[in-house]
DNA sequence: TGGCGGAATAGACTATGTCTAAAACACGAC
DNA sequence: GTCGTGTTTTAGACATAGTCTATTCCGCCA
């Protein structure tokens, strides 16, 4: 998958520097922090500023093609598997691992009266266990 | 209920600060930040200090009389609804909503390979209704 | 070559939360 | 009552996440 024309096809201007970060948070399968992705991006690109990493992250969410999850305490993740699916959180190791939409049934959130549900996932905390 | 034997039936030696903050955050129906208890409980107890308010919330979290919950982009909120619920945001609004626990049925956590599920819930934005 | 508009940059600024060091307080021993 | 000790409170420093602003940079075209 092209990532320069993914974001064209999107309406995204690549620069060099957004597709530096564009590169490296859509390829990557963990859940990263903005300045997580900013610490990795500067490797490759060491001048690119903490701005233009939160910029080029607000972007591509705006754009479809990241989503924000608000599973750790005082920041954002961004991840890139926009589809809809849950969260484990192993609460020793603060690792978030994606859990498949279908692993999972729900039932009962379409009659909750007095409220129009756009979207849910369940977020369940624990251990990771040896596989 | 009577806060002050509450707070001594959990090992919390009462003093009035701690006593301002959990009589305020216990009754609270609300899910309310750490600044905005601060806020309130300055009312009552002007001389109270921002880490006062802190540690006495981390105290009875840890005590067992209050919760956190991510939920919002940002910042911890504290629940006096220990037991386990799912929550609606509202996503106009930020307005957080307690789901009863058997509103909502969830199946398949047992089953996950590899994850050893301690505690789990639904989470769901979209928009509160007109009653 | 010069001008224009969008993008990138450094750093200021805000907000949330923790930590530290000093002062205040509670309480029992004397 | 005074003292000593351990606990609590306090102000403010500090750390971190995130946004905003003013300036510089850069690509493009007249
Ligand atoms: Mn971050
Ligand atoms: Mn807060
Ligand atoms: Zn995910
Ligand atoms: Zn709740």
């Amino acid at each position: 998958m092209d990532v320069l024309n993914l974001m064209r096809r999107h309406g995204i201007q690549p620069t060099p520097q957004r597709l530096a970060v564009a590169e490296h948070v859509l390829s990557a399968r963990a859940h990263l922090t903005a300045d997580r992705v900013w610490e990795r991006v500067r490797r490759k690109c060491p001048t690119v500023s903490r701005a233009t990493v939160y910029n080029t992250l607000n972007l591509l969410v705006k754009k479809g093609l990241l989503r924000t999850q608000i599973l750790k305490e005082g920041t954002v993740v961004f991840d890139s598997h926009v589809e809809a699916h849950h969260h484990f959180v192993d609460v020793q190791t603060g690792r978030i691992y994606d859990i498949p939409w279908n692993a999972i049934r729900v039932s009962g959130h379409a009659a909750l009266r007095g409220f129009d549900v756009r979207e849910y996932q369940v977020i369940l905390r624990g251990r990771r266990r040896a596989k």
